[in-house]
DNA sequence: TACGATATTGAGAGTAAGTCTCACTAGCAA
DNA sequence: TTGCTAGTGAGACTTACTCTCAATATCGTA
């Protein structure tokens, strides 16, 4: 599979650690070691990445507490949650502990990648949304622009 | 729940049963009169459906075959599958049966609504995106650009 | 540091969306 | 009409994900 940046180092530094406790702290979650082997193992993978990725790189994990856990750092903001069409949903990082960015979804075989676009894209695209929300009565929080098609090696 | 236009009528015209067909003819698939059915509830609907909702509106059809023609109605292009974080996938017709758009949906109760950009908007957003996918070897189909938060319901 | 209250964990049972099987039926070509 | 193949339907099956509950870790307080 085609990585699109280099792997992330295997201990992040603290200002993830950091950033992540404060959001649970919000929360009121605790950051115990579960959870924060949970975002080491995100970090690292630097891509979206499923539930059996996670258990694979920590077979330490229960896969109960994980998926609690993914949970609980998505009430908190820490992590977004991903549904490709494929069997298992995928997670990442949300922002902006990740910049803003989007994704490239294989049609094939569910590979998903992240792509950035420029910020004047961005802005256009959020003001046309916006406007098209109000006229419904919708609140946005935040929007998800992906590609479908067909990844480098599936093509 | 609100809806976003009005419910077309129960009997849709013979020009989305004739495209529908010919769509199906072209990937060899049959039009037989389950497939019709189906095709008449997505289209009474006027939204995105769900399986359950399907089979409410039509209880004649079994629940295997829909799963199964909806399958069949992806593969031909007619249909697409939205994977929202709800428990079901939602389906609605695929371009050009159903122009171009893109999805408010509601992270509280998972209803999905439709909504309409500015061409140039659309344009902008497929330039960018084609040029982000290219530097990767991505072969785009699609794309999808929605817009999560909360119906006017549930805020 | 010790303690008590409570959030979290983990193993495994449970749930349900979606798929598969297979005998039967409908659609189509000749 | 006849024969061949695609499609159907009831229900078994698979499996991603959730729930349960006894055991354990965490944290505030003294």
């Amino acid at each position: 599979m085609t990585r699109r940046r280099a792997a992330a180092t295997d201990s992040p530094g603290p200002d993830l650690h950091e950033a992540v406790g404060m959001r649970l702290a919000r929360h009121d979650y605790r950051y115990t070691n579960g959870r924060r082997r949970l975002v080491d193992v995100i970090a690292a993978a630097g891509q979206p990445v499923t539930l059996p990725d996670i258990v694979v790189a920590a077979p330490e994990l229960a896969s109960s507490s994980v998926y609690r856990n993914l949970d609980v750092l998505e009430r908190s903001g820490v992590v977004d949650r991903i549904t490709s069409s494929g069997d298992h949903a995928y997670f990442e990082f949300a922002e902006p502990l990740l910049s803003h960015h989007h994704h490239l979804i294989c049609i094939d075989c569910g590979s998903i990648e992240d792509v950035r676009l420029d910020d004047d894209v961005e802005a256009l695209v959020d003001r046309s949304l916006a406007e098209a929300a109000s006229r419904t009565g919708f609140t946005p929080t935040r929007h998800s622009l992906d590609l479908h098609g067909y990844c480098a090696d599936c093509a």
